[in-house]
RNA sequence: GUGAGUGUAGCCGAGAGGCCUAAGGCGCCAGGUUGUGGCCCUGGAGAACGAGGGUUCAAAUCCCUCCACUCACCCCA
């Protein structure tokens, strides 16, 4: 039998009142912010990661999909999506625009990994970012945005890490001092970190091993070794977040796995921590477009997993709200062409029906009616064919009335009108 | 790539060498006298027990290999 490739899952209707939850308030929260719809293709240039992203981060070395299409070209699919938005942003001239430009998107990623709980093969993200301007506003509008998407979806249990990496200027210097310190520990570094210190300090840092992690914890901090203006911008986008009274905690050890990000990087976790427990992350990326082939142009973005909202939203116990499901069942005895006329009848009247199928007997119909969850059933026989009727009946309170055929639709109008104005919840302040 | 655990019908799950041509529950389908659900009752469909090999007179139950899934590490969403 068939089966879904290693790491993806299919989405079953279960699970849909999630998806369409989160798709709805990450757009809700986009509008709010003034952020606008971009869409990418699944698939991209490879190279389009290897120089944004970077050659020596785990995503573009191991984890990506690339294939060859029947060209020759070395494609990718996405394993993530600033280095998309940032492309197109070049592709459509976009610095001709009010400048940040304000993007997100909703996509799947791949990267070629060991499936666990919150990660997988294809996972989903939501992106929010910010092109085009360097003021370190803009980075507290972003996390303020991801904050209030969280607030939005009703995980208040979150906080929020940040840190500040530097730019190319001062990084060089850190990363000096930073070796600096780590060398007479050489020795008795794990042996992960101790290639690292060769290949790539600033992961020195998020060793989870317990011996590097003592010594991480008295190493150099990043933001102690700020150029004045990337000492500046991080003073002030710090005024910003604590005037937006947002709770934050500086941690020297917040380093993000991608070769683009400059100054400022965050993380936002839920309390209650478990293994791939961050929500979602992002950070500045100011070289990146210029990597790309582009004019020097700063960006500051967001994203976060959609499977990990998901996981969280379950364990937080969230109530989401239901899908919309029809309104109406139609049961039928000796009258299949008339219930399917009526049923075409009550859909042109924006009245969701769904019909029974085949020649049930009426218990087995009802029975239907029931385990979908359908509040009204609509009964029509020889006998209503006859006199022209039909049987409206409340699956609820176990009521039904005979009723003239040419006053269904406005009766069951008015009974949905009156149920949905009742379940209206108050609204909220 | 590394380590650990699991693998019986759509789902949950009993079973631990012969009584298993595999229990039970959920779900599904159909009935319970004269056109009608949800509770209850009855019946039905559906698995050769992840795959392959071995041990044995005899294996879902023991051994081996493989595969799949889960969890953790790495890394990230």
């Amino acid at each position: 039998m068939f089966k879904t490739p290693k790491g993806t899952t299919d989405i079953l209707p279960e699970e849909q009142k999630y998806w369409s939850y989160i798709r709805k308030i990450a757009c809700q929260t986009a509008e709010f912010f003034g952020y606008e719809r971009l869409d990418t293709p699944l698939i991209e240039e490879a190279a389009l990661f290897w120089r944004g992203v970077g050659q020596g981060t785990d995503i573009t070395e191991k984890e990506m999909y690339v294939f060859k299409d029947k060209s020759g070209t070395e494609l990718a699919l996405k394993p993530e999506g600033t280095a998309p938005a940032c492309r197109a942003y070049l592709q459509h001239g976009m610095s001709s625009r009010p400048q940040p430009v304000r993007l997100y998107y909703l996509s799947p990623a791949f990267r070629y990994e060991r499936p666990q709980s919150g990660r997988q093969r294809q996972h989903h993200q939501v992106g929010f970012e910010a092109i085009g301007d360097a003021s370190s506003s803009v980075d507290a509008e972003i996390i303020d945005l991801a904050w209030h998407f969280f607030q939005a979806l009703g995980l208040h249990d979150i906080f929020l890490v940040l840190n500040s990496i530097g730019c190319s200027k001062c990084r060089p210097h850190y990363l000096e001092v930073l070796k600096t310190y780590y060398i007479p520990y050489k020795e008795s570094l794990c042996p992960d970190c101790q290639i690292r210190l060769e290949k790539n300090p600033l992961r020195l840092l998020d060793c989870k091993n317990e011996n590097c992690q003592s010594i991480a914890e008295k190493a150099p901090r990043s933001f102690d070794y700020l150029c004045s203006e990337c000492k500046d911008h991080f003073d002030q986008l710090q005024s910003y977040l604590h005037a937006m009274e947002l709770p934050f905690a500086l941690n020297h050890r917040l380093v993000r796995g991608l070769d683009y990000y400059t100054r400022t990087v965050f993380e936002i976790q839920p309390e209650s921590e478990g293994g791939q427990s961050t929500l979602g992350g992002g950070g500045r990326y100011d070289n990146l477009i210029e990597d790309l082939g582009g004019p020097p142009t700063p960006g500051v973005g967001f994203a976060a997993g959609i499977e990990r909202i998901i996981l969280n939203l379950k364990k937080e116990e969230v109530s989401v709200p239901e899908l919309p499901r029809p309104l109406v069942y139609i049961a039928q005895n000796k009258a299949d062409k008339e219930a399917i006329l009526l049923a075409r009848n009550l859909r042109e009247n924006l009245i969701g029906a769904i019909l029974a199928t085949g020649q049930k007997s009426l218990k087995s119909q009802l029975r239907q009616a029931n385990s979908l969850r359908v509040p009204y059933t609509v009964i029509i026989g020889e006998e209503e064919i006859k006199n022209g009727t039909v049987i409206l009946r409340d699956m609820v309170t176990s009521t039904q009335e005979t009723i003239n055929k040419d006053s269904l639709i406005e009766k069951v109008k008015k009974l949905s009108s009156e149920k949905t104005s009742h379940e209206q919840p108050p609204s909220p302040k």
